[in-house]
DNA sequence: TTAGGGTTAG
């Protein structure tokens, strides 16, 4: 079909561009259908484009759209293959990259086809299917492609052919920091760190990329000093690059030093974002932080930053464990767009609370909502009816929870379900229950439940259980401790002797018990038996 | 006429 000279500037062309949600797309796509435009392949590959930059999550309109284009060219493939090469569902590439290959003779597979296809190559580790391209790219003369060429060597390492990727590297005509971090992001995301940090030494030419692949890869085996090590190093620092040191301070539960870089990184030009103030906030909870926690809400209120999704959920958390169930309930309450970790959040705190009552209110409300409660909710619900002595509730939750919902219970819902039958002195049958779990998962909950006979003076079982702990978990001293205890509590001093001796035999020490507690804005970290030890700085307001 | 490689996170 012939194209009008004015056609590319059309107004209804840009009006795709300017769209910012799916309905608005679809009252462009009606003109188009009512008008004929749609007829033309270039309108409707731009229909197309926009199509994937809105939909994020579900391709089904970009699907609808993409069956039923005239006459589809290279484009309008590449756009689908591109898609599904980065959904959730990259193995569909496959089906339209072969659609090209073999079902339309007009229209041939180019530079763009193989990049895209390679990356869903390299997210579906086929090996075997991406040599078989690369093959096709070297029958098409398109070898030299600088593009392709990077992409070759990410999926080469991806699929383990290392040898094959390094080979490719060796080969390139000229040093580009892409075709090694294409490389060394694979080493890091396998965990190969030691690989990656020769790679590193040896690279000509690094980006930040690169250096933060190496900070990541740090984190993410666990090596926290050794990313801060490589962030010390570094010139140039962007967002991925505080984001990975604070991400790692947060995982490894060094939430003063969380607190001390965001700090830092106030010093200097780089802004924190969603992902920031999510490990800011956790880091907040997890030291009882309140009014730095209270800083980075008013932080998020003055920069208009919608409350939504993570932070809606680090926020209501953040609140929840400082203390303040009210402010944690005022913003969950603002969330517009809640989901189900947003639900999650907030019964968990009801439950931290001891508020039983509202968080069964709060479920329920969740389940008007139309959301369907997952694995976590049930725990939280459990420990909320468990904490609450709210026994029959608790007990129907479990039933509805496998029942209604087919989850099956994992160990930390059976230790709710021992906690609740342990309250209600129900022993015998916790203990029945604990005796058919596997061997491996059930020690924590069996202390659980001795924590249940010190309450319900039952001596003969708690032997039974610390008998049983001891096989299970030699080295662990929770159960020794609290026998010990429970012997002390009815004034059996042989007993208490009996077991802090057979502790001494085996070397074991008890940890010292630690809290923590925020007094005038400074957090003050407890050891039993000794003085304050943490006090991260305050920040400034 | 449109587009491409490596990218931190509850």
């Amino acid at each position: 079909m012939s194209v009008p000279a004015s056609f590319s500037s059309s107004p209804i062309l840009s009006l795709t561009e300017a769209a910012t949600s799916i309905s608005q797309l679809q009252q462009v796509h009606a003109y188009m259908l009512k008008t004929g435009l749609f007829h033309h392949t270039f309108a409707a590959s731009r229909l197309l484009t926009a199509a994937t930059t809105i939909s994020h999550h579900s391709l089904s309109y970009v699907e609808s759209i993409f069956t039923h284009v005239h006459r589809p060219n290279s484009y309008i493939y590449n756009t689908m293959i591109h898609a599904y090469a980065t959904s959730e569902t990259p193995g569909l590439s496959f089906i339209v990259f072969l659609k090209l290959l073999y079902e339309n003779s007009q229209v041939y597979a180019d530079k763009y086809t193989f990049t895209f296809i390679l990356k869903a190559c390299a997210r579906v580790c086929r090996g075997k299917e991406g040599k078989q391209i690369h093959g096709i790219v070297l029958k098409n003369g398109l070898g030299d492609d600088e593009y392709i060429k990077n992409t070759l060597i990410h999926m080469y390492a991806k699929c383990g052919c290392f040898e094959v990727a390094r080979n490719l590297l060796d080969r390139l005509q000229k040093d580009d920091a892409v075709s090694w971090n294409a490389l060394l992001s694979v080493y890091t995301q396998m965990g190969f760190v030691e690989l990656a940090r020769e790679l590193f030494d040896e690279m000509p030419v690094r980006n930040v990329e690169s250096w933060n692949f190496m900070v990541s890869g740090y984190v993410n085996s666990g090596l926290v000093e050794e990313a801060r090590d490589v962030f010390d190093v570094m010139l140039v620092k962007d967002i991925v690059s505080w984001n990975a040191m604070i991400s790692g301070y947060a995982k490894s539960g060094a939430f003063g030093e969380v607190l001390v870089l965001f700090e830092d990184m106030q010093t200097v030009e780089v802004r924190p974002d969603n992902c920031t103030l999510v490990n800011v906030l956790s880091a907040c909870a997890g030291l009882g932080a309140l009014s730095q926690g209270k800083w980075v809400h008013a932080y998020i209120d003055r920069n208009g930053i919608e409350v939504e999704g993570f932070l809606a959920t680090a926020l209501v958390d953040m609140y929840s464990k400082c203390g303040c169930i009210e402010k944690a309930l005022e913003v969950f309450d603002n969330v517009l767009k809640k989901d189900i970790s947003t639900w999650n959040s907030m019964i968990a705190g009801l439950s931290i609370h001891g508020s039983g009552h509202h968080a069964l209110k709060m479920f329920n409300q969740m389940i008007s909502g139309g959301f369907t409660p997952t694995e976590v909710t049930f725990i939280s619900i459990l420990s909320a009816c468990s904490r609450a002595g709210l026994v029959s509730e608790g007990l129907m939750m479990f039933d509805h929870m496998v029942r209604v919902y087919g989850i099956q219970p994992t160990i930390e819902h059976y230790g709710c379900l021992v906690d609740l039958i342990g309250r209600r002195g129900l022993l015998n049958e916790a203990k029945e229950l604990l005796n058919k779990l596997t061997v491996k998962e059930s020690p924590i909950v069996w202390q659980s439940l001795l924590a249940s006979c010190r309450n319900h003076d039952d001596v003969e079982l708690a032997e039974y259980i610390a008998r049983k702990l001891f096989e299970l978990e030699p080295k662990d001293t929770a159960g020794y401790v609290q026998l010990s205890n429970f012997h002390a509590s009815l004034g059996r001093w042989n007993g208490v002797m009996e077991v802090r001796t057979r502790m001494r035999e085996k070397g074991l020490k008890k940890e010292p018990g630690c809290s923590m507690i925020e007094i005038d804005g400074t957090v003050h970290e407890f050891l039993a038996g000794e003085g304050v030890i943490v006090e991260p700085p305050r920040l400034k307001v």
